[in-house]
DNA sequence: AACCCATCTGGGAACGTTACCAAAATTTTG
DNA sequence: CAAAATTTTGGTAACGTTCCCAGATGGGTT
């Protein structure tokens, strides 16, 4: 049952752990036929090597820690599909954490993670200023942090892989507008984080210019649940203003509004039609189909991941930051 | 930049390794004056102790590997969860690999987990019989495997975590009964899954019982996903047959059944009722929300999780096989 | 003053692997 | 055929930590 070392082969060869280490390596200083013997000898005693003693020899963990809000939705599980992707086949391990969009929780993660002495970390941040510290401490201790999706407030020595909020959102309003929406409300996520006030902005700047903006319409939410799209429907019913259209900062939100829609038997997209940012299946998976930014996540992880093996290879090599395409796609949410 | 190690410690401050690691320890061999001077310099230096060399010194990797069909839906993220509340307080590392419901991608992943050194492996198959072999040559290798929600057709000797699928989904039917529904169909998943076979019988048997089972109302399904629940609601229409009921293998069948009858403007539950087998929040987001066996998936992860434990302290510790108890959720999609 | 015991500290091996340097074995050269 | 060059192999330190054993120091007892 105890794992066969090389220390094992070395004795059962009668040669040296050298050689046997020269043997399953890719070293020319060995003659094929010790070799051979070593390679035979190894696949008969079921070889496997030690990446632990590697790690510590090399002072790698070989481990990516990666920080996300949530895992329950798609979102951040397609990301990692494509941190994966990359990093498996050189031989990472990942390591996953949630924060429960609670900063003091991703605090503890990262704490956590740095314990683990991972070689690098990919985060979706949950707050945009509060654990900033944090981020330039592990930063500063030689671990190096990629950003995805959201964030931080203040710029950091850090690579960052994003879409463009605020443009994106510009030409998802344009749509609402072409299709005969002009009292279009707005679910915002917290103005904790970034991006959530990147795609108010967009919101704005669109109607504003069209002339057609209204403060009242815009609801702010708690958190980026299904449950908190439900209720920021439910104030904007309860306010009485006329609507025909929302734009919600996530699919989570959207499909929380629409579905407190469906109760209160208002059509959709009848009466309101209804657009958000995604990426992920939900959008496609409710009735109507929801019209959506879809966020390239699976790339995104990949880049995400490229990033950060730049950093791990060179500590000084430069922070880039990546903003990526996203694609508007029209589906039954905001009529045909 | 480079961390500091006990070395650094002990040059620092004129001792022995040995003496910081007892400074650093809960030995109750050293002078307490000499303890508080190590402990101070320690957290001076920010000295942070390395585990890889713990890992390679006690032969552990605390590494457990997670292998799941998907995470694309929220179910084994719950599990993910549970896995994770008892396993990272403890220091364990949970590396995750999605198989695609392809047993070939399984196996792949099985193999990287063991390379990678892992002390134990959580796994949620995705063909009942096809990678036996491998799970056993694992096991026999050393490294002890727990199997949760599906598990495998041999019994082996590996603990398992699941619910009761017979006896839950004869509740359900009943219930379905109770409500009026005298047609009610299938949407089996592929019998290459256990727990598929073990709610058709369920459902087969209350129906059989109640003298209303119509084998032509059961459409088995390739795989699991929206699309597939899609197909099969396309199917059972095709068949011009008359029905007013539903159970779905799993939520995600359920869900793409439904949206196909609200495309084809079927009312649910008026004309269909819908339910199925759950324990995510995908039931709850869709309109009207689904009845459904909600399946403990908090609690079945950190149930898996204590029996790797138990397994990886004591190899020759006794399988055992929980059955855990699954709620019936009554919402929408059955009437009231 | 000699001894013993308790308390504290230091030295070194070990976990599995590789890299370097030295030594041995083999082949090539003059 | 000896010397030189090359190929092949062995020995050992190192990564960071703990643990066992051996010393050292100090206080108390005869």
């Amino acid at each position: 049952m105890k794992r066969i070392t090389i220390k094992d082969l070395a004795k059962h060869l009668l040669l040296s752990t050298s050689t046997i280490s020269r043997a399953l390596g890719n070293d020319t200083n060995i003659h094929p036929d010790t070799k051979k013997k070593v390679l035979d000898a190894a696949k008969k005693l079921g070889y496997r090597p030690n990446p632990t003693a590697l790690n510590l020899k090399y002072g790698q963990s070989k481990n990516i820690g990666f920080v996300v809000p949530e895992m329950i939705t798609p979102f951040a599980s397609k990301v990692l599909r494509g941190v994966q992707n990359i990093l498996y086949p050189l031989g990472y391990r990942i390591i996953i954490t949630e924060s429960d969009e609670n900063p003091l929780i991703e605090r503890k993660n990262l704490l956590l993670l740095e314990e683990f002495n991972v070689d690098g970390i990919i985060i979706n941040l949950c707050h945009e200023t509060q654990n900033q510290d944090l981020y330039e401490q592990i930063m500063d201790r030689g671990t190096p942090l990629v950003f995805f999706d959201r964030i931080p407030a203040k710029s950091l020595a850090a690579s960052k892989v994003m879409v463009n909020d605020n443009i994106k959102t510009s030409l998802m309003i344009e749509h609402l507008i072409d299709m005969g929406r002009t009292r279009i409300a707005h679910i915002m996520g917290p103005s904790t984080i970034r991006n959530s006030t990147e795609r108010a902005m967009g919101y704005q700047r669109i109607l504003t210019k069209h002339g057609i903006f209204d403060p009242d319409l815009v609801i702010k939410t708690e958190g980026t649940t299904f449950e908190d799209g439900r209720n920021a429907a439910r104030q904007l019913l309860d306010k009485k203003l006329a609507f025909d259209g929302i734009f919600a900062f996530t699919d989570t939100l959207a499909i929380g509004a629409m579905n407190y829609l469906h109760e209160q038997h208002i059509k959709i997209p009848e009466k309101v039609a209804i657009a958000s940012f995604s990426g992920t299946e939900l959008a496609t998976i409710v009735h109507p189909q929801l019209t959506s930014v879809e966020q390239p996540l699976l790339q995104m992880g990949e880049i995400a991941a490229g990033l950060i093996l730049e950093k791990i290879k060179d500590s000084t090599a430069p922070s880039k930051t990546i903003v990526m395409d996203a694609e508007i796609i029209y589906r039954a949410s905001t009529g045909e």
